[in-house]
DNA sequence: AGTATGACCAACG
DNA sequence: CCGTTGGCCATAC
């Protein structure tokens, strides 16, 4: 039998990396965003943020709804485009309560929602310039 | 099989 | 604040 694919993974059982993201993505709550950092460190791959970056532009329908809860670690609309334009994005989350420091990054300190993580030492919202 | 790129992050100068 | 470098690793060419 072989053998798996190069990923290592076989067909069906999709990557227990992606399929964890997407389990935390879900539990963002409304109103509230987090950064791809976070979840990458919330399942064990504190250094693949862009793997997540990289699951959630190959997000299914039931996390595109949202996936607009994830920016980057400066609050950023990184993903923006995915929508067509970051002002999409942006309304999404405004529509959630979610309020604004610059055009397209979002008050971290109001709104940073961190995800259940194995124990690592608290991170401080990044200053404001 | 190697190179380039990417919804990222962090350290450094 | 900006640019560069290194790390991560899947995908496209």
């Amino acid at each position: 039998m072989g053998e798996q694919s190069e990923s290592g993974l076989t067909p069906g059982e999709e990557s227990r990396f992606v399929e964890q993201v997407f389990a935390v993505v879900r539990r963002i709550p409304r109103g509230k965003v987090t950064t791809y950092g976070r979840i990458a460190r919330a399942v064990g791959a504190p250094r693949s943020a862009r793997m997540v970056g990289w699951a959630l532009h190959n997000s299914p329908p039931d996390i595109s709804d949202v996936a607009h809860r994830v920016v980057n670690r400066n609050g950023e609309l990184t993903g923006g485009w995915s929508w067509g334009h970051p002002a999409v994005m942006r309304a999404l989350l405004e529509e959630e309560g979610v309020t604004f420091v610059e055009e397209f990054q979002v008050d971290l300190a109001r709104h940073l929602w961190e995800p259940d993580r194995p124990v690592q030492l608290p991170l401080q919202p990044p200053p404001t310039k």
